[in-house]
DNA sequence: TTGTATGCGTTATCAG
DNA sequence: CTGATAACGCATACAA
C-alpha cells in the first residue's frame, strides 16, 4: 500500500530538480476584451457588469453570460485607483508566531474576509524601528486602515498620530496608545492580573513576585496596578523589587532568565511569581524547569497565556487567558466602521473584554487565607 | 507609582467612549501636488523623483526636497496599475494558529519584506472549499505570486493547475501538490518518521500504533512510509489496523479522541504512538491526558510539532521538529526567482530539508533492542 | 439603450 | 533639459 512511495522515495535531503517548460505571464480579462468580442463598448460592458438598469435585458445577459465564459474578474487594483480605496488593511504586531497575535489576526481575517478586505500583515519583532517602517510602508501601500498593537518599545508616537490626524482609521488593540482617541479593544488587565493573584494568595502564597513588560504600556501598568491592588486588599505588603522588567517582552531568552534568576537570588525569595505576558509566562516556566524549580511545589506561577498547550502541561498551569479570537473580530468590526461610515466619526470606544481565569490542577498547600 | 492607574481605572468590563472629532478622508500627496506647486509639468517631476539623467541637477535638487518635505510617496496603486505587478503575493495555509504555519509565515513575510512585497494571507481551516474562495480571491486581487500549503482536503485541483498554466507563478511547501510541476519546498518526513519510529523502537516499545493525516496528503503518505520502513527493518510487523487517519488532520477534537480511544480499545493495546502531524501530537496528549494515560510509561509518544510550548512539557516530550521558519524563507526566496525571471522557466526545485529529532528526557524502559 | 470622453496617479514616448 | 500626451482598467457624467 504504500510501498511504492517507500521505493522510490530519495533519502538524502538534498535538492533534486526535473525539467518542466513555463512560458507566459498571467493575463487577466479586461473588459476591453468583453467589449471587443461582443463588438460592444467599454462603457456598456461595464453597465452590463454592474446590472445597471441603463442597459436592455438582453446585452445584459450576452455580457454576463461571455463574462463568466471567460472568466472574468474585475481588476481591484484599477478599481482601487479608481474608487481611491484597496479594501486591504494593515496589521501590525510584535510577532505573528505568538498564539495571542495569531489568534487575533484568525479573528481579524475572518471578519476582513466577510467584508471582501484584505489583511497585510507585518511584524515589529518588539523593535520601534522596525514598527515605524512598517507603519510606512503599509500606508505607502495605501491601505484603507490599521489595527496595532504597538511595540514593547514604541515611544515615538508622532507618526502615528500624524497619520490620525491625518484621517487613516486606526483602531488599537492589547498594547494601546493612550494618547490617541480612537477605537480600542483591550481586556480588563487590572481585574485578570487581580483576580490572578487572589487565586495565589488564597492558595497560600504570601511572598509574590511579578514579570512584567515595560512599563510604557498601558498594559504593563494596569496588570502591575491590579497585582498591587489585590495584595493590598490582602493585606500583603508591595514591595516594588519585587517586580521585573523585561524591556522585550520576553522576547529575548535572556531577559527573562535574568529576571528570574534576580528574584530567585533574594534573600526574602519569593514564593510564587505572576506572570504579566504571554512570553513572559512562557519564558518563567522555561527559566524555572532549567533550575530545577519545581512548579508549583517550590514555586508559585500563574500568568497570561494563550497556547493551548498550556493545558497540556504538567503539572497543569493556571493561566489567564485573553479572548484573542473576539478581540480581532472586534478589532475589525470597529476598523469597519470608521473605513465606511461617510460622516465625520464623533465618538470612540474602548472595548474592554473579560479575561478568563482557568484554574488547573490543585494548588500546593491548603489555603490559609479565606 | 502605579497608583494614579490604580485609582482612575474603571472596573466593570463594559464599553465607555469619550468625545473627539474626526473629519477629512486620508489623502497622500500626489505628483501633481509638486508639479503645481514647483510651476513644473508632472513629467518633470516624475523623472526627477526616479533621479533621472535628462533632469537638471537644480530641479532636481528642488523637487527632492520638496518631495521630502510634504512627505510624498508614491501611490502603488498606481504603479501597481501601470506595471502590471502588485508586489504582493499570497499566501494560503490551513490556519494561522498554528504554530508550524505561523512560523512559516514570519519566514515569508521577513524576505518579502525585505524585498519590497506585501504578504496576504488566507487559511482555508481544512476546508476545500473555502480553499478555492481564498484562491480564487486572491488571484483576483491581482497577486504576483502564490505559497500554498494544501488543506487536507483538497482533492480537486484544476483550479490550481489552470492558474499554474496561465503562469501564476506557485511555490508548494509542506502539503504539497505533487502533480503540478513547480518549485517545492519540503522536509524529509520518510526519514524524520523513520527516525521517530526507531526512537520508540529502541526505547522499548514493540507494539506502535500511527494517527495520520489523510491519505490524500503526500506529507501523510510519506511519513507512515517511513514509519513503516522503520517497522520492517527492526523485524517488526506493520499492521495497516494500528494506522488511524483525522480526516481534518487534528482541526476537529472528536476526530483525535475517536482514533485514540479506538487505539486503546484494541485487543492488542499499542505501547506507542506516531503522531504524523502537528495538530496530532497535541491532540494525542490531550485525549492521553484525559483518559489518564501516562506517557511515556504507559504509553509512548513522539510526533511532529512545533510549538515552543512542547519543552515545557512535562514528562517531557521527544519531537520531530520541522525548520518551519527556514521553509518560509526558502519558500519566498523560491517564488522570487519565478516572480523576478524574465524568460521562460524550465526547471523546478523540490527543496527538502532534514526534520530535527528532539529527544527529551529518559524513556521508559532500558532499551532491550539495539 | 448605447457610445464617448474623462479621470484616478504614474511612467514612457515623443516633441520641443 | 522640459513639457504634452497616451496608456494601465475601470466607472461615470455627458452626449447621442
Amino acid at each position: 500500500m504504500f510501498s511504492s512511495l517507500q521505493l522510490d522515495r530519495p533519502l538524502p535531503p538534498s535538492a533534486f530538480k526535473f525539467i518542466t517548460l513555463r512560458s507566459m505571464k498571467f493575463e487577466a480579462v479586461t473588459i476591453k476584451d468583453i467589449a471587443k468580442a461582443l463588438g460592444l463598448s467599454t462603457s456598456t460592458v461595464s453597465r452590463a457588469l454592474r446590472d445597471s438598469y441603463e442597459i436592455s435585458p438582453g446585452t445584459k445577459k450576452l455580457v454576463l453570460e461571455y463574462a463568466e465564459k471567460i472568466n472574468y474578474h474585475p481588476n481591484p487594483i484599477a478599481l482601487s485607483l479608481k474608487e481611491r480605496r484597496s479594501r486591504s488593511i494593515g496589521v501590525i504586531v510584535s510577532e505573528i508566531a505568538n498564539s495571542f497575535f495569531s489568534q487575533t489576526i484568525n479573528g481579524i481575517e475572518s471578519i476582513a474576509y466577510k467584508n471582501g478586505y484584505n489583511v497585510i500583515i507585518s511584524q515589529s519583532r518588539e523593535s520601534a524601528e522596525r514598527e515605524l517602517l512598517n507603519l510606512q510602508y503599509l500606508t505607502s501601500r495605501s491601505i484603507d486602515g490599521l489595527i496595532v498593537s504597538v511595540s514593547a518599545h514604541t515611544t515615538d508616537i508622532s507618526f502615528l498620530k500624524e497619520l490620525h490626524d491625518r484621517g487613516m482609521p486606526i483602531v488599537f488593540f492589547d498594547r494601546i496608545v493612550e494618547q490617541i482617541s480612537t477605537h480600542k479593544v483591550i481586556v480588563d488587565n487590572y481585574k485578570g492580573a487581580y483576580d490572578a493573584t487572589v487565586h495565589l494568595i488564597s492558595s497560600g502564597y504570601r511572598n509574590i513576585a511579578a514579570i512584567s513588560n515595560p512599563d510604557i504600556l498601558s498594559i504593563a501598568r494596569e496588570r502591575l496596578a491590579g497585582y498591587q491592588a489585590a495584595l493590598k486588599d490582602h493585606g500583603l505588603l508591595f514591595d516594588a523589587s519585587m517586580v521585573r522588567y523585561c524591556p522585550n517582552g520576553g522576547m529575548l531568552l535572556e531577559e527573562v532568565d535574568t529576571a528570574i534568576d534576580d528574584l530567585l537570588a533574594r534573600e526574602q525569595r519569593p514564593d510564587a511569581i505572576l506572570a504579566c505576558g504571554d512570553k513572559l509566562t512562557t519564558g518563567a516556566l522555561r527559566v524555572l524547569n532549567s533550575r530545577g524549580v519545581k512548579v508549583p511545589d517550590q514555586m508559585g506561577l500563574i500568568g497570561f497565556a494563550n497556547s493551548d498547550m498550556t493545558e497540556l502541561l504538567n503539572p497543569p498551569l493556571s493561566i489567564i487567558r485573553q479572548p484573542a479570537f473576539e478581540m480581532g473580530e472586534i478589532a475589525m468590526d470597529l476598523l469597519l466602521q470608521l473605513i465606511e461610515s461617510k460622516r465625520p466619526v464623533t465618538e470612540f470606544e474602548t472595548r474592554i473584554l473579560a479575561t478568563e481565569l482557568i484554574v488547573r490542577g490543585s494548588t500546593r498547600t491548603s489555603p490559609t487565607h479565606k
